[in-house]
DNA sequence: AAGACAATTGTAAGCGGTTACATTTTGTAG
DNA sequence: CTACAAAATGTAACCGCTTACAATTGTCTT
């Protein structure tokens, strides 16, 4: 029923190997040939069948994307970026959630292997992910998203992630400079790699200051509101008291700024509370969220670029993208007023 | 490099043909051999190659996904509906951003049949779209999600969305229960029909009401915040003066507590604000927003589930699903104190 | 105008499966 | 032990396109 490059081939009284030459602009073909080819396709309203070529060459200009899941703001603003450039270089992306879970991502990566994509865009990683240690192995065309594995250096990945713990730093700096001495620092899943990282940036900055760090004032989480509340409650009424809380993701923090608000203090008044992500929710609570931006779509775009450029061998070694973080100051932190702790 | 059918037959001493039927399970095949082909397919670690299947059997078991913008929270969770039920059943889905320009959906659109896929389910139509006319005509399978089309009735198309007009209706008769009589109404794009339907059940409610409606009051515009933020600052500057606003999507709603913050009112004391959608924003922003809950995730799973039936053949005509929508009662309305309206 | 070489174009064999149809095996009634 | 239908298996064409290689045509030299 579809018109295929026979029928073009008959209607241009040429053999379909000029078609496909005039199709992928391959092999010498006359002017005068290819133009009337190329009426006769428009003529007939010809497309042609990916499938068909991608049996043969191997590709199939379709990416796949693994993210936790995107009803979170922080992935879909990902995927965002990811599918801009996608479509951008004429690639497509089919879009998965594992929910955290190395199961669902090795199931996953089975059938998208099986429909021949031509590569991963990988935002679910584990820092010792074997799904991707095993994909590296065979070979196949990946770039990391946001989350870094433990020994990406020396294999052939590109990575693209943000600067976590410079995030850490400033965030925890930010609030030392505000007076605070006594910052809780709630994080997540520690299988996270970014977490570890950001934990560094705030000890680096706890360390630097001089300021002690109350073990029980930090804690792993799982990056949801849910987290943030339980664990705030628990933190403030144990013995540690802090003025601040530093929240590894928006999410939590949000959670912690309810817990607070629960607890019948106020933000920033009683505690000022910092989170990270910078995703549409910071500036929509009350009070606005002060947060650590990160570049996601940015992350997204450029991850995808790159594995397409790896797609079309035009990249060799690995390379790590590291993107600036920065802090964006809104109305959930002040100046320490909290003075009986000095 | 891979294994093939051919790989299998071979090891296992049966032409391909046979091993095609064990794989497909069609046939008769002996159980003897089914076994012996099932061993050495492990042994050999053989995945079918979905794209020469594909070629044959025009079944790609891949969906298309047209929605506006993935980064908008109502999409992502619609999507997430969409990706749970294909996974569920087998199915990956291809995500496409169309930003609401029906020249981007064409062009995705053609894309993707050139790749084969089964069926499209699209979010993205205006009321008159004619892309997916064009699709049903060629008797392509699809599903609209939550948003219809204008005469979908006939057209074997299944239509999943959710009941707009009482979610307009019962939004305004719970601010005329408070005691409202003077309620404005932001909508979205006129083009797209659940912006006329919202709008629909706003006047039912104000004509049984017996409530006039404020022309200046009323108006359409892109469910962005932005809009909602100056749609309320000219309203409430112009000669209407509300003292509720119905806003046909939360963060047109948020848009407008922003203006109303703006101006130095409170909301709820001064203006009540409902919204629509129930996104994760309602309930985060301050203070939390009365809003109209949809089932979008659960919108998105049904239509899913029913494009994959229509695609196995196991639907004739279209079907309308309409699900249910409710009032979540929260912080942005209280009962009407502005007498001097009266 | 013939020969040499380059530029075009065509032929046919895949790519990895599916499936109609032919062939062989098996099971069973007579 | 035949005879014959049913069950199991095999053969080969085809899905729509790519591409190595062969064949043809065109251009220039001498």
């Amino acid at each position: 029923m579809p018109v295929t490059i026979y029928d073009i081939a008959k209607e241009a009284r040429v053999s379909i190997a000029t078609v496909s030459r005039v199709l992928n602009n391959s092999g010498a073909v006359s002017e005068k040939t290819r133009l009337r080819v190329k009426k006769v396709m428009e003529q007939l309203n010809y497309t042609p069948n990916v499938i068909a070529s991608a049996l043969t060459k191997k590709s199939t200009l379709t990416l796949g994307l693994l993210i936790p899941d995107i009803a979170n703001p922080f992935f879909a603003e990902l995927a965002r970026g990811v599918e801009d450039a996608s479509s951008d270089f004429g690639f497509n992306i089919i879009m998965c959630n594992t929910d955290y879970s190395s199961d669902k991502e090795a199931t996953y990566i089975s059938l998208l292997k099986q429909k021949s994509i031509d590569g991963f865009i990988i935002s679910s990683a584990y820092y010792n992910d074997q799904n991707v240690i095993k994909l590296l192995k065979a070979n196949v065309p990946l770039v990391l998203l946001g989350r870094d594995i433990d020994d990406s250096e020396g294999l052939p990945v590109d990575v693209v992630v943000s600067n976590n713990v410079k995030g850490g730093y400033i965030a925890t700096k930010y609030l030392i400079d505000l007076g605070h001495k006594n910052i809780a620092c709630l994080l997540g899943p520690p299988r996270i790699k970014v977490n570890l990282e950001r934990e560094k940036g705030y000890l680096k900055a706890m360390e630097e200051a001089g300021l002690k760090v109350c073990p029980e004032a930090v804690g792993y989480g799982d990056f949801k509101i849910e987290f943030g509340l339980k664990k705030t409650l628990e933190i403030l009424k144990g013995p540690c008291k802090p003025t601040a809380i530093f929240a590894a993701n928006d999410l939590t923090a949000i959670g912690a700024m309810r817990a607070i608000k629960h607890l019948g203090w106020r933000v920033p008044d009683d505690i000022s509370v910092v989170g990270y992500d910078n995703t549409m929710l910071a500036e929509m609570v009350d009070p606005p969220l002060t947060t650590v931006n990160q570049q996601m779509r940015k992350m997204g775009y450029i991850a995808t670029e790159l594995l397409i450029k790896r797609i079309k061998g035009e990249r060799g070694v690995g390379e790590k993208i590291v993107l600036d973080t920065e802090l964006v100051i809104r109305k959930s932190t002040c100046r320490c007023k909290n003075v009986d702790i000095l």
